[in-house]
DNA sequence: GCCAACGTTGGC
DNA sequence: GCCAACGTTGGC
């Protein structure tokens, strides 16, 4: 079992839309970078969980859990030509983005990037990191627990 | 709105 | 397959 952090902007999609969503489930669309890709299609696996942080935004930084509950199956965005994630390269028999599906698994209590940016421990996480843009990164079961009573202390 | 970092594109 | 130019991400 795998650990993530996976970034959504909340103008697209934030925790609290996908927690009203039928099944609190939603595919992890729009994603457009082939190591995130690879990620989701490749090694991430049924029941993995993730931190869903908010990015692009006023705060950034982590608001909860989700859970993956499918392997990756082709994306449906890149197949509708008037969506932003329309991608003409793609054929049913030879998709180019996978995606899995995530479900909502409960809200934590807001940790920040800049608090995350205090711990020494974490300071080797990619999402802390200058120049990052992966929006899918994986993350130890050590980091995980730490960040989780982190969350419970800020409460 | 800035800008650093880095991914992608396309000519050669 | 190199690499310059360009586009995008995302924190600040």
């Amino acid at each position: 079992m795998k650990y993530w952090i996976m970034k959504s902007e909340p103008s697209e999609l934030s925790i609290d839309a996908l927690e009203k969503l039928p099944n609190k489930t939603i595919e992890w669309f729009g994603i457009r970078n082939y190591l995130a890709r690879n990620f989701m299609r490749n090694h991430m696996q049924i029941n993995d969980l993730a931190f869903f942080w908010h990015s692009s935004c006023k705060n950034p930084g982590i608001y909860g859990v989700v859970k993956v509950v499918t392997l990756a199956h082709p994306e449906t965005l890149q197949f509708i030509p008037s969506s932003e994630y329309y991608e003409s390269k793609s054929t049913l028999e030879n998709p180019r983005w996978w995606c899995v599906d995530v479900q909502f698994d409960k809200k934590l209590d807001y940790v920040s990037i800049t608090e995350l940016r205090c711990h020494k421990s974490l300071a080797h996480l990619k999402v802390l990191q200058k120049g990052n843009r992966l929006s899918i990164t994986e993350i130890t079961k050590e980091d995980w627990v730490y960040i989780n009573n982190l969350s419970q202390e800020i409460k």
